[in-house]
DNA sequence: CAATTATCAGAACATTTATTCTGTAATTCG
DNA sequence: CGAATTACAGAATAAATGTTCTGATAATTG
């Protein structure tokens, strides 16, 4: 069906993402609806009208965010035949992540699980699905590794996929932190030994790579 | 000096101290000078008179926060000798922290960082000292038990502490989210075997205790 | 006890915030 | 083209928020 009416000067769809992506930045208290006109030329009515309003548009912003950036940092795991290695890789991604602008901001649905969700049960119940399905994803690339010998006798699958998805709120917590950037990379760094201290293939000795290493 | 007038209800440290809990739990924008006022039985005009403003309370609820919280937690790393074994133990408090309700706030500090840290500098400024200290002391650890021989040939001290200081913001959002309470001692006890595989008294296998884990 | 000082309790104020209203503009359908 | 429909732009509105004012109250001091 086209349209009928005026049409969006902004496409809808691209109306949350900017709001997405202030509300990322900025927080959902301290994101007026004036903010959100001046700063994405969004229309203050349809604001209101075309999205029901402030906290609606916020949640649409939500399921815009995991849609596109989380769905895009969980490929790697939601791989079928995703194991070890996939997750080595999807923590490696953090440390690119890191070096754009954008990785001050940290992460959305981390954030609002700090900001909002302790008082919104709506809320509350998008960030749980959202640490189910990370928390999910580990767990069965865990699986995998395990079937496939990638893994060290002994270790408890539940746990290292919960190991591995408190680390996804420590490195977005530390990444929208003021601490320097190095100090979040090596953060990540230590991830990443934590998770070769499970493989199978035993490693010599710690790996004493110079990477964000202090001069 | 005694005290010249009317004497307060409620001592001004404990005002602050009330002041403190409910930003704690609330985050400082969605805690109204009203929710105060209520909530507390701090007097409106004393919030603006006394304590110079909501956001000037708030700065000294931060600073009572960690005169308080923060340094009875790093108390253990802050004794002369702390070596690695105080490193652990200062873990180990979080699972006590996490049994008990307070523990489902998170830290006022983490929580701050995140929610008003990047649009103040004043703020940003405290959280950054914050996590200096963190660091500084789980660094200074790390060098002890470094000259005792606590530690693994080649680790890095700089970048284990950082992945210490890392993991606690990691403990504190996570414990602040809506995951269920055993995903976060799980998390906890990723990061235990993590500071035991930089242990120089080699461990004959992963320890796969029960604890925590799903029946 | 009277004077002084500082807090209390609640009203009052100015600002901000989210939402709604109103007239205009831009498109589609008949 | 004309009618209908929908979004835009800015003003208007009602509620909430942070701060300040006012009279009363409770302590100290001389």
């Amino acid at each position: 069906m086209p349209h009928r009416g005026r049409p969006h000067k902004i496409a809808p769809e691209e109306q949350v993402r900017r709001a997405m992506r202030l509300f990322w930045r900025k927080g959902y208290y301290d994101t007026s609806v004036d903010d959100l006109v001046s700063d994405t030329g969004i229309n203050r009515y349809t604001v209101c009208t075309a999205h029901g309003g402030k906290k609606s548009l916020f949640e649409k912003a939500l399921a815009l965010y995991e849609a596109e950036v989380t769905s895009s940092f969980l490929a790697v795991l939601e791989t079928d035949g995703a194991g070890l290695f996939a997750i080595r890789d999807f923590f490696c991604q953090f440390l690119a992540f890191l070096e754009q602008p954008i990785g001050a901001y940290g992460c959305l649905l981390c954030n609002t699980s700090s900001e909002v969700a302790p008082d919104d049960p709506a809320i509350a119940n998008r960030i749980e699905r959202y640490i189910a399905r990370l928390t999910g994803a580990l767990r069965r690339a865990a699986q995998s590794a395990k079937a496939r010998g990638e893994l060290r006798e002994g270790v408890d699958l539940d746990q290292f996929a919960d190991y591995c998805a408190g680390s996804v709120l420590g490195i977005m917590s530390f990444a929208r932190s003021p601490a320097p950037r190095r100090a979040v990379r090596n953060y990540v760094q230590g991830i990443l030994h934590a998770i070769d201290a499970v493989s199978a293939t035993a490693k010599p000795s710690p790996p004493n790579d110079r990477k964000g290493k202090r001069t």
